[in-house]
RNA sequence: GCUCCCAUCGUCUAGCCCGGUCUAGGACAUCGCCUUUUCACGGCGGUAACAGGGGUUCGAAUCCCCUUGGGAGUACCA
């Protein structure tokens, strides 16, 4: 039996990332396996679902480089449809033969009637745990011809009276007591089906082998294992992972700041370290490694390395693993992706020599690619000095002078529109061995003639990426 | 309230299932030093954790119980 998962979202906003995380999850192990990914659309809450969020989740999975075997695009005819707004039929019809064999009953209960029972319930201090009078065959009979005759009714399922227990694979054995839950409602009165039940009829008909999903459903997954039961179906395999938290150690959410995955598309952070780091949040390589891509961890990836306890989700180590996968990636990689980037305007404009000499330079030093194009324009193209305390410090010493007055004079001569590093590297011996100037003199102050700042890169390699004109402006302003 | 889940450095985690090899390992962050200056990179090093209490055992981070703390669920939401 081949595996199938799934990745079940609702299609009420943009894809999140614990969504992403979770989507992660079923698409690794289903390619680790060589199982079949199976995208369902949850969209049963007709309020709040949209279409338009379903093409941009879809979207947000694709930035990832989540495919998906079969989804409402990619319908296998023996599973679709794959939104469950087009399988309220499906739903019904089970509901009734559920109804037939006793399993379930319906409920004419109005909602001011739901609403004294769980008054009262509360008052006595206990679960309102439904329990409807319609178990009774007379009432049954009475009910059916009810309904027959158009009237209105829920459909209740019968919670049986006893322990369940799952074997989950991350959180082990759960025991869930007989009575943690009353008879609850299957389809409403409005013939629509609910999510606990939908997912199991969706699920075992779309022969779901491993339901991996967030914790949150852990405690429903009792009101799903008793329909698997009377539905006689199958039970998959159940992987409840732990939630992602905020700094507040509350569940993640919008007010935790970013938390959808468009943001980090529009932030130009690259899908793989995105990946890397939502993988490492609940899960460890076998070989405790930090930084590995999407190819390498389908291989290797199996259900027995998540952590029970939840994590937080924090910017910080996000911030180093997608600085390492720049470090990572090929120079003619990122020349593509950042002259895409907006600020990327002379980046562009400039000869492959000096893209790629840029590109070695500074992905060494930034976290993400549009420090890149940023930093060059800062350090290599921006004209105009910065007096600060530290330049201004370096311009009071008294080897400083001499050193722009030299960068000065040769600065004058050059008329090509770069110097090379060796010309660079033969300025450097000249100040160290003819003006006698060296260690922080010297670097400090050949850097802040031509750059005009205190810090940035290896001199060597940013002063030949560096317009001689621009070069020149920024001494003669020293000279002054 | 009730039910379920969780509990190792500030953070992500290894180790836990199959007790001794753990004076608890790695990574991020942080601090210090080194590298022809600075920021960064890299290298080296430091600070830093088994929530508390009981058991079981020759021996417990590892097994059991309790307490505490946190989380989730408790809908005709998903």
């Amino acid at each position: 039996m081949t595996v199938r998962v799934r990745f079940a979202p609702s299609p009420t906003g943009y894809l999140h990332i614990g969504g992403a995380r979770t989507a992660l999850y079923n698409y690794l192990y289903a390619k680790a396996v060589g199982g079949t990914f199976v995208l369902r659309v949850e969209d049963t809450d007709l309020e709040r679902s949209k279409a338009e969020y379903e093409k941009l989740q879809i979207e947000d999975l694709k930035w990832f480089g989540i495919t998906y075997d079969e989804g409402p695009d990619k319908p296998n005819p023996k599973y679709a449809p794959y939104r469950q707004s087009e399988r309220w039929d499906i739903y019904m019809k089970y509901a009734k033969e559920l109804v037939e064999k006793d399993l379930a009953y319906y409920d004419f209960c109005t909602d001011e009637e739901l609403e004294a029972m769980k008054e009262k319930a509360a008052s006595e201090n206990r679960d309102p745990h439904y329990e409807g009078k319609w178990k009774n065959p007379e009432f049954k009979a009475e009910a059916l011809k009810k309904i027959a005759a158009g009237e209105k009714a829920a459909i209740r399922f019968r919670a049986p009276k006893r322990d369940f227990t799952l074997n989950d694979k991350v959180k082990g054995k759960v025991v869930y007591p007989a009575n943690m839950v009353g008879d609850f409602v299957i389809i409403r009165s409005n013939g629509l089906a609910v999510y606990n039940y939908c997912c199991v009829i969706d699920d075992w008909l779309m022969d779901i082998t491993h339901v991996i999903r967030g914790e949150d459903h852990l405690s429903n997954t009792v009101r799903q294992l008793m329909i698997y039961e009377a539905l006689g179906a199958k039970l998959p395999e159940f992987a409840h992972v732990s939630l992602l938290i905020g700094a507040d150690r509350q569940k993640l959410s919008k007010r935790h700041g970013a938390t959808s995955v468009n943001l980090y598309r529009e932030e130009n952070y690259l899908p793989e370290a995105m990946c890397n780091y939502l993988v490492q949040l609940g899960w460890s390589h076998p070989e405790e490694k930090d930084i590995f891509d999407k190819e390498e961890i389908q291989k290797i990836f199996t259900l027995d390395r998540f952590s029970p306890s939840p994590a937080m989700y924090d910017l910080e180590k996000l911030k180093w693993v997608n600085s390492q996968h720049i470090k990572k990636m090929a120079s003619s990689e990122i020349i593509k992706l950042v002259e895409a980037l907006p600020e990327a305007g002379y980046f562009k404009s400039q000869g492959p020599e000096w893209k790629s000499a840029a590109t070695e330079l500074f992905k060494q030093k930034v976290n993400f690619l549009s420090e890149i194009p940023k930093q060059i324009n800062e350090m290599v193209l921006s004209e105009e000095l910065e007096m600060n305390d530290q330049l201004k410090d370096i311009l009071s010493w008294e080897t400083t002078p001499k050193v722009i007055d030299y960068i000065d004079s040769q600065i004058q001569t050059i008329t090509t529109p770069f110097i090379t590093e060796a010309q660079m590297n033969g300025w450097m011996e000249h100040v160290k061995k003819e003006l006698g100037v060296k260690g922080k003199p010297l670097f400090m102050g050949v850097r802040a003639a031509l750059t005009g700042k205190d810090h940035g890169p290896d001199l060597k390699f940013l002063i030949p990426l560096t317009p001689v004109s621009v070069l020149k402006k920024r001494v003669a302003q020293l000279k002054k």
